[in-house]
DNA sequence: CAAACTACCTGACTGC
DNA sequence: TGCAGTCAGGTAGTTT
C-alpha cells in the first residue's frame, strides 16, 4: 500500500530510468486509469505522444513528471491509489493482469522501454496536468509532507491544536499534512504513546513536537529500506518489493505482544478500516 | 465552516 | 465445490 516512502522509491527510479526518456506512443487498456484526465482517454494519449520527460516530482502521494516545451509548462500527474505501480519494463515482457496504461518510451540513446501503470483496484490514475510542471493545480490542496525541506512544523502543530477531531484522523488529512497513510499513522503514534483518539486540541504543543519526529523517523526509516510491501501488490519502478513489514511495530500486529511492554496489540475498526496500538502504551482518551 | 460519512474498485480469504 | 460476505484503504465528493 503506497505511502510516502513507497511513492518517494518510485520517484527515484522514474528519475534515473525514464527522465530524458521521449514518448512515442500511449496505450490506454482501461479507462477508469485516466479518469482524472477531463478531455478522455484519446486526448491524454495524444497530448503525450512526442513529449518528453524533464523531471519527477513528488508532494506526499502525488508524483508529477514534467514535460519538455517550457512555455506549455504541463506535467503527468500520478496517484497511485491502493494498489498503482509504475514499472519500466523491455518492451518484449509479457502484459501484466492489470496493466492500465502503457507508455512506450525512447531513450536519448534510441532505445526502447515501456512505463507502465499496473493497477488492480484502480483507485489510483494519470492525468495530464496543463500548468502543472512546478505544482499541479489540481493537488494545490495537499499540504507539504514531513519530508519537505519547506515542511512547517509549526504552522501544523497550529493546525492540529485547533481541531476538535482525534489525531489519528488528522495524521490522514492530506490538507494539514501529507504523506501519511493508516500503516504509518499507527505506527508513528506507537512510537510516540499516544492514542489516535486524543483530540488535537487536547494535545500539548511539545508532545505533537515528539509526534511529528517520530512521523519523520518512521517514513524516513521504511524509506531507507525501500517502502512497505505486504501483499506484493506494492513494488517499486524495477518491480522490487519492499520490506519494512517486517519492522512494524503496530500495524497488523493484533494480539501481539506490544514491544515494549508486552500487552497484546488491539485492533478496532476505524474509519471503514482498521487502527491498531498498544492499550497500555497508548492510553485511550476518555469518552 | 468544520467534521464526518460514502462511493469507488478487485481479489484474497472466511464461514456455511 | 460454490457462494455470499468481509476486508484491504486514499481521495473526492456529499451530507450533517
Amino acid at each position: 500500500m503506497p505511502e510516502l516512502p513507497e511513492v518517494e522509491v518510485v520517484r527515484s527510479g522514474l528519475e534515473r530510468h525514464v527522465v530524458g526518456a521521449r514518448i512515442t506512443r500511449v496505450d490506454v487498456l482501461h479507462e477508469r486509469s485516466v479518469r482524472r484526465h477531463a478531455a478522455g482517454a484519446t486526448a491524454f494519449a495524444e497530448a503525450l505522444a512526442g513529449r518528453t520527460v524533464v523531471a519527477a516530482r513528488r508532494r506526499g502521494k502525488y508524483l508529477w513528471l514534467p514535460l519538455d516545451d517550457a512555455r506549455r509548462g504541463d506535467a503527468i500527474l500520478a496517484h497511485l491509489g491502493m494498489s498503482g505501480q509504475l514499472l519500466v519494463q523491455p518492451v518484449t515482457a509479457r502484459p501484466e493482469r492489470h496493466l492500465r496504461v502503457r507508455l512506450t518510451l525512447e531513450s536519448a540513446d534510441g532505445a526502447a522501454t515501456e512505463l507502465r501503470f499496473v493497477d488492480q483496484r484502480t483507485f489510483g490514475g494519470l492525468s495530464l496536468s496543463p500548468g502543472g510542471a512546478e505544482l499541479p493545480t489540481e493537488i494545490a490542496h495537499i499540504a507539504r509532507d514531513p519530508l519537505d525541506p519547506e515542511f512547517d512544523e509549526a504552522y501544523v502543530i497550529g493546525r492540529i491544536r485547533r481541531s476538535a477531531s482525534g489525531i489519528k484522523r488528522l495524521l490522514l488529512t492530506q490538507t494539514v499534512l501529507s504523506g501519511v497513510g493508516n500503516i504509518y499513522a499507527d505506527e508513528a503514534l506507537w512510537r510516540a504513546r499516544i492514542h489516535g483518539g486524543r483530540r488535537g486540541d487536547r494535545l500539548r504543543a511539545t508532545d505533537l513536537r515528539a509526534l511529528l519526529g517520530h512521523v519523520r523517523d518512521v517514513l524516513g526509516d521504511a524509506l531507507r529500506q525501500g517502502g512497505t510491501s505486504f501483499d506484493a501488490l506494492y513494488v517499486n519502478v524495477n518491480g522490487q518489493s519492499g520490506y519494512f513489514d517486517r519492522s512494524l511495530h503496530a500495524y497488523g500486529r493484533v494480539d501481539e505482544p506490544c514491544a515494549r511492554c508486552g500487552t497484546p496489540i488491539r485492533r478496532v475498526a476505524f474509519m471503514n478500516r482498521s487502527s491498531y496500538f498498544c492499550p497500555a502504551c497508548q492510553r485511550p482518551p476518555r469518552a
